[in-house]
DNA sequence: CATAATTGCATAGTATACTATACAAATATA
DNA sequence: TATATTTGTATAGTATACTATGCAATTATG
């Protein structure tokens, strides 16, 4: 119905309070967390404050937390949607 | 049922071959692609090809095919799963 | 087939993500 | 409250994402 005018920027704070989240619910410290993923501690910093970060950064979160599936599915249905639907006139 | 073990190359291929396929839909060329988002055609060609890249890089490409939007509810979904369902024992 | 357009890749320079360290501010804990 | 832990931020150095250019390989078009 509505198409809502999200920012790239809505969208890195949106990442970052969900990796927040995660993180808390398994009552680690963004040090741990980023011992365990072979990352700086800034790094997660930033990423949770919404800053510029990499890909290979966020799915190495992403797969710490168990995440990776639902993204690749949503990244395949997306995929299936667009290339079963182009040539329909 | 089953829990893939998904590799982050796989997520980053798959992300390659998402864009490459809304970007045949419109039928442009990398390099057009790269122009509208104000990128060089070497990030949309790495992009594309499973390299690393920045998470800007990758918004900018999912905000121009429309796919914000669902990445951003997908995000929020997760989020509130986890934050309504952690204190339940 | 001929030729134009697109893509893949290599090199070199620039911008910036990432790291290490330090310290103050904020939170959690005794 | 006092102390410990965690978080936010700043600076400086390193690694790498991004860019510009060029060229060969591939693909589309006349």
């Amino acid at each position: 119905m509505f198409i809502k005018n999200i920012k790239i920027k809505d969208i890195k704070l949106e990442i970052g309070q969900l990796v927040k989240s995660f993180r808390k619910r398994d009552k680690i410290s963004q040090e741990e967390l980023a011992e365990k993923l072979n990352l700086s501690r800034i790094t997660i910093q930033n990423l949770e404050a919404g800053k510029n970060f990499t890909i290979d950064t966020l799915l190495k979160v992403l797969q710490h937390f168990d995440l990776l599936n639902s993204l690749d599915e949503m990244l395949k249905d997306k995929r299936n949607d667009n290339e079963n639907t182009e040539s329909l006139y």
